[in-house]
DNA sequence: CGGGTTTGACCTGCGC
DNA sequence: GCGCAGGTCAAACCCG
């Protein structure tokens, strides 16, 4: 079993936006998961970067969107695993329509929808440059459907992203 | 044949 | 308005 971190960042609905990670040899195992922000920043080097990110995604839905409360969110979550493979079994099946070269980056990020129908989550999955053991995967939208494939992987972990981003 | 991937073209938002 | 960068489309292709 391979020995990676997972990153978890809440989305635009949280204020300020929270962190949380998971050991996810831990989780595989079936432990608990979810650990809190304190612990990440000694353990992960690249939060920073991914954490401004959502920040900045946060204050701009907040900012474009001020004065009317029907907005729809923006359901969005990053996190990053370390990992020899790209693509983590969470459950879900995905069905690439792109992949585009990023500027500063060696590595293509690749995009993916959910092949389920009227369910249009996707995700983008895309290796770090600086430490290309590290596959960033970013959540866009909430599934509207229960997982295909049960794989204890990840069912949880994503039922609790959902969860955080509900309150 | 059905479903997924590849890949260049196309669209769009943003900064200058 | 222009050009760039990122995101998406879709035709061709691949594979069980």
């Amino acid at each position: 079993m391979e020995n990676y971190h997972i990153l978890f960042l809440g989305g635009a609905s949280a204020s300020p936006p929270s962190i949380t990670m998971a050991n996810h040899q831990r989780y595989l195992q079936g432990n608990d998961v979810i650990t809190t922000t304190t612990k990440v920043e000694s353990k992960c080097e690249n939060l920073d970067v991914i954490a401004k990110d959502v920040v900045s995604e946060s204050q701009e839905l907040k900012a474009g969107k001020k004065g009317d409360n029907k907005v729809m969110r923006k359901h969005k979550y990053a996190f990053q695993t370390r990992s020899q493979v790209d693509i983590l079994d969470d459950g879900y099946r995905w069905r690439k329509y792109g992949q585009k070269t990023v500027k500063n980056s060696k590595f293509p990020r690749s995009y993916y929808r959910c092949t389920h129908k009227e369910c249009n989550v996707k995700k983008q999955v895309q290796r770090n440059s600086k430490d290309n053991e590290i596959v960033v995967t970013t959540y866009e939208g909430i599934h509207t459907h229960p997982v295909e494939k049960f794989t204890e992987n990840f069912e949880h972990i994503l039922r609790q992203m959902q969860t955080f981003n509900h309150l």
